[in-house]
DNA sequence: TTTTTATTTAGACATTTGTCTAAATATTTA
DNA sequence: TAAATATTTAGACAAATGTCTAAATAAAAA
């Protein structure tokens, strides 16, 4: 979980998830998408892989990267199983006090 | 989304988040659970604060810490938002010669 | 009122992170 | 084989982060 929180907390690597989920992209092409130098999104890429977040495939000269939605999936898993088992609180309702006369409504 | 994000990049902090689970708990029950001092526990929960993943009620001299699962159900909103957003890719069936002679079985 | 208790704020410091340029590697083209 | 192209690796550096101790704040107890 922590190399894959650690994935997601950067814009940059955020930005890269959402265009891999309109299909797969190189290196190259996902570097030019950015004001930014490939170096630095080759390591951001790196640390998507390590989270394996995504995966890279060489072709040739050319690296295609592609989203892995299987681990998204445990991410989001995560989420899940945290809400459900979050226990409810007892809702701590105001002490009254009992009323010494009861107001009594008869009916016709 | 970020500053959430951002909260979640701690194994602390993600403890924390477990711990409050099961109840409220003032800030120095937490940081007694903890093998660390009392002002890191505070900033700590300072950044989950900020996240909006916690709420801070004063009562006298102690503070009590309750999950805020408004928030939570945002994350989780943005990964099945994520999730439904990926676009199939079509599967590059591998190219075939069409025969030249096509086999023919007829029934009898 | 003084002391104790609960918690945070301030500031220092080491580690991690994100970015860059230069160089290395690998593949394709001339 | 030499040059061009795609990408990563190496190493430097500034900014962000997590941790600490000491001091400040605020409420409760003596």
């Amino acid at each position: 979980m922590n190399t894959l929180f650690k994935a997601f907390n950067d814009a940059t690597r955020r930005e890269i998830l959402e265009m891999l989920k309109d299909g797969d992209m190189t290196a190259g092409d996902i570097a030019d998408k950015f004001n930014m130098s490939k170096p630095s999104i080759s390591h951001h890429l790196d640390l998507l892989k390590q989270a394996d977040l995504v995966v890279a495939v060489k072709q040739g000269q050319f690296i295609t990267y592609s989203l892995n939605m299987t681990v998204m999936d445990e991410v989001l898993a995560w989420f899940v199983q945290f809400k459900s088992s979050v226990k409810k609180e007892e809702i701590a309702l105001p002490k009254v006090e009992k009323p010494r006369i009861r107001l009594q409504i008869n009916k016709q």
